[in-house]
DNA sequence: CCTAAGATTGTTATCCATAACAGTTTTCTC
DNA sequence: GAGAAAACTGTTATGGATAACAATCTTAGG
C-alpha cells in the first residue's frame, strides 16, 4: 500500500543544472538535433541515466501540440469483431509508437458524437472510428473533418478514408458456395439493420442470388448474439424447404446450429449453414463451421498505420485499403438432400 | 479529405475576453467554485457555448498533475476475458468520467516494466493490470509503487490491491460438482502454467479432490485455444477410464468436445464436461456446456471503483474486493455411465 | 457612519518542454 | 588574417489552465 507522497520526478532544467548547460540544450539531445557537440550530448545523457531523468509527455504535448496518442471508438459490445480489431489497433499503435485512447459508444447518434469529441477534447492526434455502424462516419463528419481520421467500417461505399475487409465480397463468397454446391437458393440470418457490415452483407446476398436468377427469400434478423441466432434457427428448422443458410456471424451460426440440432435437422445432410468471420471457435462447433475468413486483427493494423501516415503528411491523397475475404469450407456445408 | 490547417479551437483567454472577465473567473465557472456572482456564471457559460470553446485536457493535466485517465494493462491475445474485462473497464471509465489509455504486452518480466511505465510516462493517474500472470504485480511493484493500481488477477494471495472473482472457488465448484453426480475423480484441462488463473485453477482443483480422498490424476496443460482443448481431448478421449473432465476455459472446452465426440464419446453419457468462463458461446456448445459463470465485465467496472477512490483517497486502507462465481449447470454434465 | 468579515474578481507565478531567435565560438576560404 | 559560413549553445516567449495571493466591492454589526 503506498501512503507516501507522490514525488515529482526530476525535470528538464534539474538535468540541465547538474550538466551545466541550458534546458534548450538537453531538449536538443533528446531530440536528437544535430547541432550538439559529442562530448555535450555524452555528459547530458549520463546525467539523464544518472537523475533517472523522464521526460514530461503531458507539457510535450501542450508545446508541440502533438501527444502521440491515438483515440479510437469503439461500440460497446463484446464480440469477435470488436475485441480482435482493438487487439490488432493495440499492437499496430504500439509498433508505431503510438498509445491509444479508446472510448466504447452506443448506437444513438449523440452518443457517438459525444464519444468523438471526448477524444478530441483528449488531444489525441488522430481517431479510428471502429464502429461499424451505417452513416456512422457521416453522423462525425463535422467533428472528424479537422483531424485524420479512419474507419474500419468495411463498406466500400463509405469513402475514401476507410480502412477494412471488403464486405461485400464476403456475402458473395458465402452465396456463391451453397449455390454451387446445387442448393436452390440460400436463406439469409442477417445482423442488426443499422450495422453497416450486416447491411453490405444483406445487399450482397440478395444480389448474388438475383444474379443467379435465384428466388430471394425474405431474411431474418438478429443482434450477433448466439440467443438470436437461436431463436431464429428455430424459425428456420420449421421449414422443410430450407436446405442453405448464411448467418452474418460465426456467433449467431452457432445459434443456429444448435436449434437446428435441437428440432432434429441434420447439418449438413439436411441443412447447410455458413458464418461469416472465422473466429477462433468455428473450427470446433458441432460440425465444425464453413465460414469467411477475414483478420480484424490485421484490419486494426493497417488502420493504424493508414491513420500514422495521414497524420505525417495530412497533404498526401488517400485510397481506400480493402482487403479481401476468403472462403474457409469445413463440415457445416454439403450438397442438399436427394428429393428437394 | 481534409487538407485544410487544423485552427485551433478557442482558448480561455478567448472567452474571458469576449465575456469581459478574467481568465481566472472562466476557470472558476468551468470547476464550479462557489465565488462567482450569478451573473456573471451565467454570462460566461452563454460565452462558452456561443463560442463552442471546450477546455483543453492537456493544460489541464500539466498543471494539475492530473489527466483523468486510467492505465490498462493487458496481454496480447484475443480471448474472451480479457475482451471483456476490457469493456467493463471501458464502461466503468465512462461513468467515472476517466478516459482509458491502454497498452498491451507479452508475458516477459522486460515487455511487463516497459509497458507499465509507458503508461507512468503517458501521465495516467492510475494502472489497473489486467495481465493475470503469476507475479506480474510482484514484477513492475517498483514501478507501481508510486501510482494507484489494481490488479484483477483473481488469485487472492496476491495481496490487498485485488479485484476480481474468487479463481480458487471457481475450480472447488466445477470439481466438487461432478463428484457430486457421482464421478470417481476429475481430469483437468488445465491452462499455460505462467497464468495466474490458471494457476489456482489446478491448485484448487487438486485440493478439491484430496479433500474428498480421491486420486488425483496428471493434469495435461493447454495454451486458452480451442485447438490446445481439442488436441488434449483426443488424449483423454482415448483412456475409457475418464468419465469427467474439468477444462480450464470454455474455448478449450470446445475443443475437448469436439475432441471427444469424433472419437465417438457421447457427452454426457459417456463422458461429463465442464468448462470456467460462461462465455456468451457457452450455452450454444453441442451439448451446452455446464461452467462456472465469472463476470468480467462487472470486474472491470468494479476495478475501476476501486481504482478511483484509490486516486481520490490515497491515504485510505484498501481490501481485495473478490466475488464468488457461480455454477451454470446444462448439458454437458450427468452421472458416470453405470459400469465405470 | 465606520470597520470587520465575507463575497467576488483579477494578477501573477507555475507546470514542463519546445520553437524561434539571438548570441558566441569554431572552422573554412581566399 | 579578415570575413563569411557553419556549428554550437543560451534566452525568451509560448502553449492553456490553475493555485495562491492580492485587490476590490458588499454587507452586516456596532
Amino acid at each position: 500500500m503506498s501512503t507516501e507522497q507522490f514525488t515529482r520526478g526530476p525535470a528538464m532544467r534539474d538535468v540541465a543544472a547538474a550538466a551545466g548547460v541550458s534546458a534548450q540544450t538537453v531538449s536538443r539531445v533528446l531530440n536528437d538535433h544535430p547541432n550538439v557537440q559529442d562530448s555535450t550530448r555524452r555528459r547530458v545523457m549520463a546525467v539523464i541515466e544518472e537523475l533517472g531523468y523522464r521526460r514530461n509527455n503531458t507539457a510535450r504535448a501542450l508545446v508541440t501540440g502533438k501527444s502521440r496518442t491515438l483515440g479510437v471508438l469503439t461500440l460497446a459490445t463484446n464480440n469477435y469483431s470488436r475485441s480482435s480489431l482493438a487487439l490488432g489497433i493495440e499492437l499496430g499503435a504500439r509498433e508505431a509508437g503510438y498509445t491509444v485512447n479508446s472510448v466504447t459508444s452506443s448506437l444513438s447518434a449523440t452518443a457517438l458524437t459525444d464519444a468523438v469529441s471526448r477524444l478530441v477534447h483528449q488531444g489525441v492526434d488522430g481517431i479510428i472510428i471502429a464502429a461499424p455502424l451505417q452513416d456512422a462516419a457521416e453522423q462525425v463528419r463535422h467533428i472528424t473533418a479537422r483531424i485524420p481520421t479512419v474507419n474500419t467500417d468495411g463498406s466500400s461505399s463509405m469513402g475514401e478514408r476507410m480502412v477494412g475487409v471488403d464486405q461485400d465480397i464476403a456475402a458473395v463468397l458465402a452465396t456463391r458456395h451453397l449455390l454451387d454446391l446445387g442448393h436452390k437458393t440460400v436463406w439469409h440470418v442477417a445482423g442488426p439493420a443499422d450495422w453497416s457490415d450486416a447491411a453490405s452483407r444483406l445487399n450482397s446476398w440478395r444480389r448474388t442470388l438475383k444474379e443467379a436468377g435465384r428466388e430471394v427469400p425474405p431474411e431474418l434478423h438478429g443482434d450477433w448474439s448466439p440467443e438470436s441466432g437461436y431463436r431464429n434457427g428455430l424459425i428456420l428448422a420449421r421449414m422443410p424447404e430450407v436446405t442453405a443458410i448464411l448467418v452474418a456471424s460465426d456467433e449467431m451460426a452457432f445459434g443456429v446450429l444448435r436449434a437446428l440440432t435441437e428440432l432434429g435437422r441434420r447439418i449438413p445432410e439436411d441443412v447447410s449453414v455458413v458464418g461469416i468471420d472465422d473466429i477462433d471457435l468455428a473450427a470446433f462447433s458441432n460440425p465444425p463451421l464453413t465460414t469467411i475468413r477475414q483478420s480484424f486483427e490485421d484490419t486494426g493494423r493497417r488502420a493504424v498505420h493508414r491513420l500514422v501516415s495521414q497524420i505525417a503528411h495530412p497533404e498526401e491523397a488517400i485510397a481506400p485499403d480493402l482487403v479481401a475475404p476468403t472462403l474457409v469450407i469445413r463440415s457445416s456445408t454439403a450438397p442438399p438432400p436427394p428429393g428437394s
